[in-house]
DNA sequence: TACGGAGTTTCGGAATACGAAACCTTATTC
DNA sequence: GAATAAGGTTTCGTATTCCGAAACTCCGTA
């Protein structure tokens, strides 16, 4: 009786399970803020009745990455979301490598030093080390960040392939403080800046008062895959002091492309990002 | 046609979808080393046919979950499994409170500093604040460990119920090291000793020359949700230091709980794991 | 060039998920 | 304290989606 002459294919060829991207697309809504939803707002968000968006949750709080407040109902995602999703960072070379170095050159500056990955056009913080009193200025693991307001951005978009750029300056990027650089053309500039130098800075860029500076870490293929920062209050990272601390930051991620496998001197790799 | 009479009833009530289920177990099962798996090796291990698990990593890639390695064509977790899973820890109020005190006992012990959790009998790092040189004795971010043989698990364990402690040590637990506390009335007589003294001792009891104290959280319910750790080599940590580092572990999880709204002398709890 | 191993796609049949609506539970209002 | 409202949970029939088996393709190897 069904599918009497079902007019429409049963699809092409190896389509996803579509109920299962959509009950993934409810684990995801939790990973924003405010990171604790209702039923019906979930239901609102995706566009689902509230009998699916409850069989939905149910489903992913049987796998256990969802747990529900007892008290406000409220669900949101569980310690086991967190552990599975971190086995990304255990499986990381970057992250692997990069983590006790962070530790030394933390110690060593006394400021806030990151590490962050580039994620589909943006900044994903790996990790960061905070020296005591500094921590207002942290950002989050996990947390997803502008690539052109911040130095750990800015230091692995210099280093990407022109069309990337080009894609990304489409339109003027958003603006945070008065020195956020948010033109196409402004932004070239800066990555050639970047090059020039060695390292990248953001000054006042993404929060008024913090200057960073940054420097990438390449893969063995000479992508710039991640990068790291030391982030200070502007009273902290003067402009005396900054050379030295992009020093420290370019020798580490020197080191950490070195462990990956990368070779500054490799045949004939065109240059990237060329302008 | 199909139904025709079926046999079964469709599941008695709100079952979760099984589909979706199997997919989230593909999804776990790279969360644990190796963390990269072939599609053969994803079939074997969860018992399905290759085509089924190739349609279930492409539904996890179609939501961004999973990447292919496009050289070893082996699967593994994405940067967004990694951001959406860390959404736990941005919105866990624990971790917002203990991560600046982490920071500083850092600094002022010179040794390791952890935070873990209580999760389903086990102890999950949430985070680690590391000097430079102990980096080898650190446990990774996510990393699930034992609670027999770990401070941070002892002094959790210590203040949960006596059902907990009695279901957990029905059988001996694993032994690591010759000192660690394998059978039922020893793990006891430690949450007994644990309890007396405020703080939890791990002497070499998880990993042979590494000696740890660490003091639990409470939540507003009175429940030992977390705790704080200082670790460190034996030779860093004797004897005659280790009250000196409880007492900094101790105050730090004392603010966090209080933070977390505990108030020790509540009304009328019950002492929690009465013997 | 044949082979082997692994990944990918196809296909029909049958079990599974969807949506709508009813039901239940908890908090709020008068 | 009863009525109401708002949200969470369950039921049910239909038709859509998923499962398993097997074929196909790709790539490196003998």
């Amino acid at each position: 009786m069904p599918s009497a002459a079902n007019a429409k294919r049963q699809s092409s060829s190896s389509e996803p399970m579509s109920s299962t991207l959509r009950c993934l697309q409810v684990f995801q809504a939790l990973a924003d803020p405010p990171y604790e939803l209702s039923l019906t707002e979930i239901g609102a968000r995706l566009r689902m009745v509230k009998g699916s968006a409850h069989r939905m949750v149910r489903t992913l709080a049987a796998a256990g990455l969802v747990d529900q407040d007892p008290r406000t109902k409220l669900y949101r995602l569980s310690p086991k979301a967190f552990w599975a999703g971190t086995a990304y960072l255990r499986n990381s070379p970057v992250y692997r490598a990069a983590l006790p170095l962070l530790q030394s050159i933390a110690y060593e500056s006394g400021l806030v030093v990151s590490l962050g990955a580039w994620h589909e056009r943006s900044l994903l913080y790996l990790n960061s080390i905070t020296p005591p009193g500094l921590a207002h200025l942290v950002a989050e693991i996990g947390e997803r960040w502008p690539v052109h307001s911040t130095a750990l951005g800015k230091a692995m978009l210099a280093y990407r392939s022109r069309q990337e750029i080009d894609a990304l300056t489409e339109v003027d990027r958003p603006r945070y403080t008065p020195k956020t650089i948010v033109s196409a053309a402004g932004i070239l500039q800066e990555a050639r800046k970047t090059r020039a130098r060695g390292y990248a800075v953001d000054d006042e860029e993404m929060i008024q008062g913090v200057r960073c500076v940054a420097s990438p870490i390449f893969d063995s293929e000479g992508a710039a895959v991640a990068a790291i920062s030391i982030s200070g209050p502007v009273l902290a990272l003067t402009n005396e002091t900054v050379e030295e601390r992009a020093a420290l930051v370019r020798e580490a991620a020197t080191k950490v492309s070195m462990q990956l496998g990368y070779r500054p001197a490799a045949r004939g790799r065109t240059p990237p990002a060329a302008l």
